[in-house]
DNA sequence: GTTACGTATGTCATCGATAACATAAGCTCA
DNA sequence: TGAGCTTATGTTATCGATGACATACGTAAC
């Protein structure tokens, strides 16, 4: 009969509080609180009297009242784009959320349904509601609206591979060295020109990758012919490769992702090209199936985990505060869909 | 010079509260609380100063001071396994975003690691502490211990295709019915014995399809062979498919995901047995490639991004209190990597 | 013309933890 | 031995929004 009788009708039976940790633990709220913060003046009697009592009452702290008390919320904010690679998407997210947990973080995250400001706006004041201290933007590319900037003003901000405002920093994987790699590949082998199927010209992956390749052939002294393109999808590879493969002079291509080289592949086969007898192929990702396409793929990978880390930590220590663009390399992974061009 | 200059030194520039919103619009912060949560008994003239208030200060609530004085979070919390099938995670995170965001709540994501019931404790707590309103666990199994049902008793639960506590209630894809489906698709195509490549055995997914193998083939009065166990990667696909291959009266094969049947395939392929003409292979979830795979993949699909808003809608109106058992059906994609069995 | 009620708005206490300040005890050293 | 410091703990005010209750005004009804 510990319990006080007292109360005549709580209707809930409300979660614990400090003050009743301290009641039970004999001792003041504030103590309580010192002694689950570890701060240094607590007797180790005392904090073990009130562990128990926390033990006892089933205690757990409120997260909004240690928010709005100390204006920390501990949390940082992801947005995401809904469509495209959800290889990428998934990868990013698990980096993300392992490097902030590591740091004592939370993640709320936020997803858009496509490039649209309207909703990016929405998006990042939801996140601002929230009170996120810090925003990760891991979308490819928006144009930023002076509303978008007045809502990040106070919140720090990293954007991975995609655009940046005024006053975010920006992060992400060399896309423009992974799109020379993989010219630069193909002319090692005896190419002479390279094709290239990109990604969605909004995204700055794409853009990225494109202007690697481009430069690749222009320090080569080749022009570069039309980049065709797909939207990462092992549909929209399958529709280029259809063209690729009626040009009769075609014999490497460099597609944006691996799943577009997927398609592109099957398109060549149908059309009687082979892989890589008549036509070499190099990709991007270097996804879990990429060793099991027919042929395996040569494809430039990338560590989105280590990007994604990189960016929280970024986020988190602030150190480099002068709008640095860190960079994280990519490497090359060469399979069997690429090989010297048929002598003629 | 509207701005007051009497302060002396405000080191921080605070954020505009309430208060300052209700002074400029010459009000009470309680109206502007009513005007802003659209509250019947405001004024139209009023709710008009206040938001223009509102705008010119640049106003943003604190959600810590709502959700301590409404104790109310609307927050929901998605727990995830960091391993296994990027694929799904990716799906289900999106789903679980999208319906939440629908219904006005944010989504707080908690990955583990390892199916391990001390990080599972720990993420709950992490969920728990932040206030979470409900708690959405996408993990495939896990013995639920003491702690886990403490911390989650006073917080709805909804379990994704994985274990269930006693208070949470359970959804997920009909798995049972994807293995059934997959393995009558092969008995009706004449084959005369069908054999497995499961998911590791502690997935619940992976069990549900085992048990849906074994079910179909009893009923057709087949004692099933014994299933090979993979981990859902394409390299464990291939491992076992080495195994397959040397076994010469296999003509059928089940596998548990498409990508493990990409590695099955290539293991065929390089011991000569072809598919689908030696050997046909149905598996489970139509991931974006199967239609590239060669042959392209006869495979059950699954609406992860479905299953996933309803488990959501299942969380949030809450009207099935009584642990009800919700399942998403599969249904069949036929493609080419399924054959009649040689007439021998 | 007073009673009764509905509508618009204001006042005050409260949610739970914490920062800042206050106090009390113990210890050191001139 | 008492000034001065350190250490452990208590007290009080505060964060910002909201629920409950209070008030003021208008309007309809008897």
């Amino acid at each position: 009969m510990t319990e006080a009788t007292e109360r005549p009708s709580r209707q809930v039976t409300r979660q614990p509080s400090m003050a009743d940790v301290a009641r039970t633990a004999g001792v003041s709220a504030q103590t309580v609180s010192r002694a689950l913060r570890d701060s240094p003046n607590v007797t180790p009697e005392t904090k073990k009297r009130v562990l128990a009592a926390v033990e006892q009452l089933g205690y757990r702290f409120n997260n909004a009242a240690r928010v709005l008390s100390s204006g920390r919320s501990h949390t940082i904010g992801l947005v995401l784009l809904q469509s495209g690679g959800y290889y990428s998407r998934s990868a990013v997210t698990a980096g993300v959320e392992a490097a902030a947990g590591e740091a004592g973080y939370a993640v709320s995250i936020a997803t858009i349904a496509s490039l649209d400001t309207g909703l990016m706006e929405r998006s990042l004041s939801k996140l601002a509601d929230q009170g996120v201290e810090g925003i990760i933007i891991a979308v490819p590319l928006i144009s930023v609206t002076r509303k978008m900037e007045d809502i990040t003003r106070d919140i720090p901000t990293v954007t991975l591979d995609g655009s940046r405002t005024a006053s975010a920093r920006a992060l992400g994987i060399d896309q423009k060295e992974a799109g020379r790699l993989a010219t630069q590949h193909l002319l090692d082998l005896g190419h002479r020109q390279v094709w290239h199927v990109s990604g969605p010209d909004e995204w700055i992956e794409a853009r990225r990758r494109r202007e690697g390749w481009q430069e690749c052939l222009a320090a080569a002294g080749i022009a570069a012919p039309p980049p065709l393109e797909g939207d990462w999808s092992p549909d929209s590879g399958y529709l280029q490769g259809q063209i690729l493969a009626r040009i009769p002079d075609v014999t490497a291509v460099f597609a944006a992702s691996d799943e577009m080289a997927f398609g592109l592949i099957r398109a060549l086969r149908e059309h009687g090209r082979k892989v890589p007898d008549d036509v070499s192929i190099v990709s991007v990702d270097d996804i879990a199936l990429a060793a099991y396409c027919c042929p395996p793929l040569t494809t430039v990978r990338q560590d989105f985990y280590r990007s994604s880390a990189a960016a929280v930590a970024l986020l988190l220590t602030g150190d480099d505060a002068g709008a640095a663009e860190v960079v994280v390399p990519a490497s090359l992974a060469v399979r069997d869909s690429t090989a010297p061009p048929r002598s003629h």
